[in-house]
Parts: C-alpha cells; structure tokens; sequence
DNA sequence: CAGGTAACTTGATTTGCGTCAAGTTGAATA
DNA sequence: TATTCAACTTGACGCAAATCAAGTTACCTG
C-alpha cells in the first residue's frame, strides 16, 4: 500500500507539478507509483518497454547509453526533483538508455497512460512539461556548444561546479566512479585523474578517493579555464 | 491580407499539427501569420523578445549562439517543416541565438498568447508538441554522445548523410560555408576541407565549391568510417 | 575588365589527450 | 590479518586535429 503523504511530496518536488490547484494535486499523488532502488541495481535497461514517467524522489541515478561502437555513454545524472521524460511521450517505445542507481534510491512512477490522461484533463500539466522539456532542450544545445568548442578541462571544472551548486554544497560529495565522469565528459579516466590532481596542486582543494570526488574550495574552481 | 490556402499548407507541414480535425486545423491557420525573409537577412537575432513559435514553410536557416569566449557556435540547420519551438515557451524571455536565412525563406509565426490558447482549447495540439520536443531531445542526446565518442571525418559523414536524407536527394547542394559547417561540427575550416577533399579523392564524388557543397554520390558515403 | 577581398586549399608545426603499460592504493572478503 | 581485485595514479608514446602560414581561387564592385 502507498504511503499517501510521501507521493504527495514526491509529487510537489516536481517541476511539471508546479502550481497547481489542490484537487488536481490530489489527483497526480493517486496515480503516483513508488519504487525503492538499491545502490548498483538497475532502474531501467535499454531494451525495457518504456511505459513510465520517472520521478526522482531521493538519490542519484546514472543514465547510459551504449553507441553504436560498442562504448558507453553517460548520457546524463539524475538528481532529487528531476525526471526522465521524453520516454512516456512515446507510444511503443524501447529505451534507448539504461539507469543505473549510485545510491540507495527513491523514485516515483506514472504510467503513461495515466500521464496522458492527466494531460488530456489538465493544461496546466500539460504546458508546465512542456516547459521543462524546452529548457531540457535549451540545456542540451548549451551542453552541446560546449562540448565542441571547450577543452576537457574546462567541461570537468564547469561540471563541478554546476553540480555542485545544484546540491547542498555544504557537504559536496560526488558518488561517481572517475569511470563514469570520463564517460560523461567525453574523455578519460586517466585524463580526469590528472586533470583533477592539476586543480588540486594549483590551489583548489579536492580530495579524491575511491567512488568519491569532495570538493572543498568550489568558488576557486569558477576561474578555471584550461 | 494573408493568403489563406498558403497558411494551410504551412500548417500541414509540421509535425506539431499533424492528424488534427479539419475545424482545428483550421483555427491553427487563422493564427499563422506569414514572413519572408530574404538570403543573408536575420530572423530573428539574439536579445530579441522570443514571442513566437517559428515554422519554416520553405527555405534553409542557420542558428547560431556566441558562446562565453566569444566564439560563434552553429546550433542547428533549420530545413523546410522544422519549426524552433522552444523559445515559444518560455516567458519573457530573450532569445539566446540568432538565427540567419541561408536562402529566400519563408517562415509561418504564431504567437505565445495563440500558442498557448491553443494547448489549453486542444490536447491533440499539445500532445504532438510534446512529441515533438521529446523527439528533438532523444536527438541532442544521440549527437552529444556522438560528438565525445566519434572522429570529425565520422561526424562529417554522418552529417552529410542525414541532412541529405531530409531533403531532397536529387537536388542535395548545402549551401553552407566551410565556416558555419566546421562550427557546427566542432572543428575548424580546413579540417573540414582536407576530410571532404579526403572523401573524394576515395571515389566519393563531392563537388566543393564557394559556399556550396554538392554531393552526388550519397551511398558511398555511408560506409564512411573514418 | 581590373583590382580587391573573402573563401578556400594545402602544407608545416604543435599539442591536447587518448591509449598502453606498469605500478600503487584501499576496500572487501575469507 | 592476509589476500585479492578493482579503482586509481603516473609515466611514456603516438596520433588526430588545431593552429599557423602561405598561397590559390572566384566572386563582387567600381
């Protein structure tokens, strides 16, 4: 049985749940699945029916994608508050990606049915997705520039320091792999090890260690630029 | 005054207002309103207030965005039936990128407050625009893992392949500058000259040209891996 | 038609970073 | 506590492609 007051509040960390009336509120929570994902499991894996909107509630979530020479890219990192979405507008879809959990992890699940329904019924809904998913988009242009045109060592201090700032940044803690940080920046582990002790020794404060990056001094960071 | 039966056929050529009543399709009409726009001219620039959904009707527009270092970034190519859908949905927002037409274009406008009034009157309306964002952003995943993972001569051929495939490949003469082409891929203009000369002198028949790449020979390409 | 200029080509040089290889560290398990 | 193995570090090397530089080419304008 559902805890009624936690799909609630999974439901409210949403953007796309944003401003709503009560009632309607109410009515999202009823659709609202939960699921607890334990660290290393899988939430979804390429190939799965993708029949869900996925909410995160608590934890992180890594989203890979396996290109067609075989390697694996990270496509992105899920944090509290952000969901998988392109996924559930799509009829007869297989993912694409596979998500994996970093951390012992909480998520909230809507069918698409239920969700198109909602949509049907609620414009509200409808436009506040809409919205997300253009700053999604917006987000993956910038991303993409980026990409191109900035060295590696500008992307991995600009990814600290974003997601950093996304987080509490009192205790900023990565649980990522310096695997998976590569795969996310496009480069590699060992560039990334060095690229990391090269911050350190000029002056910015990181400790590394095994799965765990910890920053220290971010604002040092910002003016990096190579 | 606008002509009517050219304000339908704009509207039919866009995803975002597919498999819609007739009565619906055209109210949408009523609300287009037309623009051309002359090779060379701007249609929009950045700073602008974004207050329209844009459709290209006919033509080829380039969209680019400076980044912070000041280099310019090639965003996307926009062809006939794209449509910049983002900026719509957004308010008050400035606009991030300009956006200058390659050839004599002709673009279709809808404004926000339409746009908006029509999400919230149609479902169907709003459904689509979210398949259609979605789709956009299951593409920028795919090119961001492309961009890290492949070389500039895979990227090149890629490239050359898909936009050829979109439009008619009789006739496939880009009328792009080695330039906005190099941006685009993230590399430089004479990388892009070596890969393409590359590509012909290997049997690939490409003619270059000022401002023009012609390709004649398509298959080929595609087999393309380095 | 002549002259100017921007786009393009081609070559030489440099460099960031990927890859290979050989350690080192540290957590987990017995 | 000893053993083991994956994650990580550090160095050496090579290559793709950026950058620099010096021409060509072709369009445009007077």
């Amino acid at each position: 049985m559902l805890k009624h007051h936690d799909a609630i509040a999974c439901v409210k960390l949403v953007p796309i749940f944003q401003q709503l009336n009560h009632d309607t509120l109410a009515e999202v929570a009823k659709l609202v699945q939960e699921r607890h994902v334990k660290k290393g499991e899988f939430v979804f894996m390429a190939g799965d029916h993708a029949d869900s909107l996925m909410i995160m509630a608590h934890g992180q979530v890594k989203v890979t994608q396996s290109t067609a020479s075989g390697r694996e890219q990270l496509i992105r990192l899920l944090q509290t508050g952000d969901f998988d979405g392109e996924s559930v507008l799509f009829e007869d879809a297989q993912r694409q990606t596979s998500a994996e959990a970093l951390t012992d992890t909480q998520i909230c699940l809507i069918t698409r049915q239920d969700f198109q329904k909602l949509i049907q019924r609620s414009a509200a809904v409808a436009i506040n997705m809409l919205n997300a998913l253009g700053k999604r988009v917006s987000e993956l242009e910038a991303q993409a520039a980026a990409t191109l045109t900035t060295s590696v060592g500008e992307r991995l201090a600009n990814y600290l320091v974003e997601t950093s700032s996304e987080l509490d940044t009192a205790d900023f803690d990565l649980p990522l792999q310096k695997k998976d940080l590569a795969l996310y920046l496009g480069t590699s582990p060992e560039t990334i090890s060095r690229k990391l002790k090269q911050f350190s020794t000029s002056g910015l404060i990181i400790q590394r260690g095994r799965n765990h990056i910890k920053l220290v001094n971010i604002d040092g960071l910002m003016m990096v630029n190579s």
